[in-house]
DNA sequence: TAAAAGACTACTACTACTATAGACTTTATA
DNA sequence: TATAAAGTCTATAGTAGTAGTAGTCTTTTA
């Protein structure tokens, strides 16, 4: 059930970009600072950020002190809504797809045993992914390292 | 999120191997009933069933009158053991993986926000699949077939 | 007008997935 | 005991997707 790379840095762009809204700072972040900090090839990263953007996610500002920031706020974005973009459907099997269902061939589709698990599989993940926003993320951070002491 | 070919035949296969002791029937059921009943390469799923056999889930008798059956009762069989044989670990990130723990090479794992979100999401599958066996998909495809009132 | 930034397209290396093929072994039974 | 039915095992091949590189173009600010 993996995450791809370009879902993982994608996402963990995404919630560093959201940080600096929660801190009233400068939100706008560039690609370089992006790549730099999460140890990522910049040039992969680009496409990834263009993904976003090109799906509304993200707003860019070009030239001298551009970059990105995010399109909405942090709390109406999900990480569900990245994933699609990135990753495309969450359900591990296209039977049980909500957003690009197909059939799976088996003989019978209601009484498929495997169909319902995986049902269930993507309602689970789903759930999280879809009721999990960025600024869910960046709150739950900042929790765990009060938590630690730490910063 | 995918499931690939490989688990989801294995997945298949298993359920229907699954069916037999149920019905207290003959317990053996051949590659080649599988692969047609399921609309799938015989040769393909010889694979599937052999890998399932190396990890002890499966018993086969050669020659004629041969074939596979469960090397325990459907109940002792979860989907989490499947899928693990088949696809590897369930988590979406190595980082968040119980049974194969990789660092994934974020600047503090601790505190970071993705991870503790993908862990999440691991247990919610792991929860579904580790507490499902076979027995329980059966007894699910039954009450199905109750219900719409089929066969 | 130069430098800093994103936009866009093409391409490449690699890996994993999905098979296919074929030669071999075991077993029942005619 | 010969034959056919079944699983065993290993090699290989085509394909698609992943992860990343490279290079050129456009926009913006100082």
């Amino acid at each position: 059930m993996r995450l791809s790379k370009r879902g993982e840095y994608g996402l963990r762009a995404m919630i560093i970009l959201a940080e600096p809204v929660e801190k009233n700072a400068m939100p706008v972040v560039q690609i370089k600072e992006i790549a730099e900090r999460e140890k990522i090839s910049a040039k992969f990263l680009e496409q990834i950020l263009l993904a976003l953007k090109n799906a509304g996610m993200l707003h860019s500002k070009m030239g001298v002190g551009g970059g990105y920031y995010l399109a909405r706020s942090a709390s109406e974005i999900t990480l569900g809504q990245i994933f699609r973009v990135l990753d495309g459907p969450i359900a591990p099997i296209n039977c049980v797809s909500q957003m690009s269902y197909e059939p799976c061939g088996c003989p019978d589709e209601q009484t498929c045993g495997l169909r319902l698990v995986m049902g269930d599989v993507r309602n689970a993940i789903a759930d999280i992914l879809d009721n999990t926003s960025l600024a869910d993320v960046t709150k739950r951070q900042n929790t765990v390292r009060k938590k630690l002491g730490i910063k």
